[in-house]
DNA sequence: TCAGCAATCTGGACTTTGTCTAATTTCCGG
DNA sequence: CCGGAAATTAGACAAAGTCCAGATTGCTGA
């Protein structure tokens, strides 16, 4: 599973799990993502996927993106008011954010215990807790 | 502290206290902040501020919310992919947010404890923990 | 085979949030 | 008062994201 090779031909098999229609661009855009295992806006989404020649428009990208969160293949992680990036890696995790360079990475959960946190109110459900370390090249 | 009251006539101090030179519209703004004490947008801001007259613009709105920021009048709450809020608490606090209604509220820091966090690389400082613990009303 | 149909994709207009700039206004200190 | 620095402003601009109506694709059943 962790040494996983996500290939493009992997790709239709995992959209399909998640009940959903593998396309030619869904594919690409899946494999953009898991097959770099990074953390990426919809910008860069739209560049890797049209690097050779144009293939895919902004509009199928962005509703592409929201059909994988849809579905739980991705993740939104926001930290940058600027733009949302999506995370191929849904196990629960964790982030550091460099607030200079905008370089986000994974902070495992298995070892992190966060507790003290007030009960909610009995018609809420928690839906996810995100925990982010802003950090900054020290001066 | 706890129970002090905000009016204009206080802002005044308040912003010089923060190295701010208090302007009408600083004042204006600070004030909508601080006697709420709620989590505002820019847009939040610039409509309480104009609600009589128009009497503040955008381009102030926004300059004077990133002055407030720099000279750590208040802080910044990124948890919606579309706005930023704008927190005049900034004491160490977490957040809960109310995915459906966009509802931002408070959690003391004060009995939240976070372990396991990995240790940063030297040359890196921390800045701040966001923990925002994402709700749903129940189905 | 192929007409019909639903699902998908597309370009481009549009909206929202936020930034920038050049011109104006406000606020002093001398 | 006068001159300059600080602050404010309108409005142009940019970037991220949404929306729509028309075109394409890929089945499916006669
Ligand atoms: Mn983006
Ligand atoms: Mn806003
Ligand atoms: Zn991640
Ligand atoms: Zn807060």
């Amino acid at each position: 599973m962790s040494l996983m090779h996500y290939t493009r031909d992997n790709m239709a098999g995992l959209l399909r799990g998640h009940d959903i229609n593998p396309t030619h661009q869904r594919i690409e855009i899946a494999h953009a993502l898991f097959s770099r295992q990074e953390h990426l806006s919809a910008d860069q989404v739209m560049a890797i996927v049209n690097t050779r020649h144009s293939e895919t428009s902004k509009a199928t990208v962005y509703n592409t993106l929201k059909l994988f969160l849809e579905k739980g293949l991705v993740r939104e992680v926001i930290v940058d008011p600027s733009k949302v990036f999506f995370d191929p890696n849904t196990t629960p995790h964790h982030h550091i954010y460099e607030v200079d360079s905008g370089k986000l990475s994974d902070i495992d959960a298995e070892h992190v215990h966060i507790s003290g946190l007030p009960p909610l109110p009995d018609n809420m459900v928690t839906e996810g807790i995100d925990l982010i370390v802003r950090v900054r090249r020290k001066a």
